[in-house]
DNA sequence: GAAAAAGTTCAAGGGGTTTCGAACAAAAAA
DNA sequence: TTTTTTGTTCGAAACCCCTTGAACTTTTTC
């Protein structure tokens, strides 16, 4: 089949990673372990840090040395951390391509997509349970006993996720959920 | 080589799960989700869950049995459950082999062991970050402005981990230590 | 417009983790 | 003690997620 351009060939990426300094990656890798921590990727954390540690905009190309990453790599990444609003781009006079600066709110990211992923969760566990009780409730000889404790499970799984969101939403804890909570725990495992 | 003891042979794994029910399915799986979420094997939770809606001692080979797992499995997963106190092991008159039963504790378990490795991946950032500054100071020709970045950045992972740490522990946030983390977010974006 | 550069996508490969299962070890039964 | 059953270990396989790199698309330059 007609190749359509000219192959590029091995894109360029002369892994000659000329420019980190030692702190730098440092910094770099322990902010990637702390968002690792969190469900992030590591390079999510060793991007942003080096954009913000630099404080001036960052070509993808330059990003992708500096790191050594790959041509992909860097634009799944810088992409993610846009979509979070942890970085933006800009444009830059002395060239054709954009630039990354980073935004200060990282800890604000880790709130947002954590509290995103909690729903998810708290969603499915929800209709799993609801569907495991719902047929518990159609198939006979289930011993009432069995169908008790699975509602317990439920009930208190439905407290945990309503206090986890208010507590990753707010930042703080919301006391009557978590009084709620304690009492749902303790029927839980008063028998 | 002489092969010591006759062999057993397949160990006679017949993975025939006569027994687990629809619902049973879906309760197991749904807290296997849940604590998979907390950075748990999904198989602790099925087996946990097992345990617990049947309410009575089961042995390992019925715990294979019913969720298709392996032997070796189930030695590791039942061994873990069991240092965390979540389930224990018990004899029962009828059989020569190891019986286990459920704890009602499953959600302190998730709180025990996500402040363990909370307080590891506080203390690994730490390092990682005390040693980045220490070395950015010591070389000639850092801009000042970078390492006052760095500075904030350490300073404010240091707070987060202290929240955390109090919020896991005691299962309510410390008000006093969310205004001090408040304080130096706002500090950090601030310039 | 065409050519070049920048950016995106995705199949394939790599790295790390979990599970399997046969060999081994320990305990119970005979 | 010998045999059988139960329990553990650990290398291999399976699995999942992430990154790579080449093909492809879009944007910019000329």
């Amino acid at each position: 089949m007609t190749r359509g351009y000219l192959l590029t060939g091995k894109d360029k990426t002369n892994h000659t990673d000329e420019e980190i300094s030692e702190w730098e990656k440092y910094a770099g890798d322990a902010v990637g372990n702390f968002i690792e921590f969190w469900g992030f990727k590591h390079n999510h954390g060793k991007v942003w840090t080096c954009l913000y540690l630099r404080g001036e905009p960052m070509s993808s190309a330059e990003i992708q040395r500096t790191l050594s990453l790959s041509k992909g790599a860097v634009s799944m990444i810088t992409r993610e951390l846009e979509r979070w609003g942890v970085i933006h781009r800009v444009r830059i006079e002395t060239s054709s391509s954009w630039h990354f600066v980073a935004e200060d709110d990282l800890m604000q990211m880790i709130g947002r997509v954590l509290k995103e992923r909690e729903s998810d969760m708290v969603a499915r566990i929800e209709t799993d349970l609801a569907k495991a009780e719902e047929i518990a409730k159609e198939t006979p000889d289930v011993p009432e006993e069995r169908i008790e404790r699975l509602h317990r499970i439920h009930a208190i799984s439905q407290k945990v996720g309503e206090s986890i969101g208010t507590f990753i939403e707010s930042g703080k804890i919301d006391l009557f959920k978590v009084a709620d909570l304690m009492k749902h725990i303790q029927d839980f495992k008063s028998k």
